[in-house]
DNA sequence: ATTATGACCCGAT
DNA sequence: AATCGGGCCATAA
């Protein structure tokens, strides 16, 4: 059992769509903490459950890739995003075409 | 209960 | 693009 705010990182985080992504700091404010953002790295970090929690699917502010300490961490990641088509703008996820919208679906 | 840490974010250099 | 510094939050020790 996690703490409560964990647990509602954990209930966003896991409906991200395949594809889509989300930024700590969306995640944060849909948890009711927008500046909370550093927090949901952390539930992050503790994941307790892996194969609910497509951590890979969050993202820093901007689109930009960070964490993840599985694997080759970064590299991982983005190899993971990549075969699940979210698009890639160089170094950044390209949230213009990948943001996951909570609201839209 | 208090202190320290981190998968953050933003603005400036 | 990379680096530096300051601020915010919840969690772990």
């Amino acid at each position: 059992m996690q703490t409560p705010f964990t647990l509602k990182i954990y209930e966003i985080a896991r409906r991200i769509p395949k594809g889509k992504v989300a930024t700590y700091g969306q995640l944060a404010a849909l948890a009711g903490n927008a500046r909370a953002a550093r927090a949901v790295g952390m539930a992050m970090r503790h994941n307790p459950d892996v194969p609910k929690m497509p951590c890979h699917r969050v993202v820093g502010a901007g689109g930009a890739l960070i964490g993840y300490s599985a694997g080759m961490g970064i590299h991982t990641k983005r190899k993971m995003l990549e075969a699940e088509g979210v698009a890639f703008n160089g170094i950044r996820v390209n949230l213009l075409k990948s943001q996951w919208h909570p609201n839209r679906a």
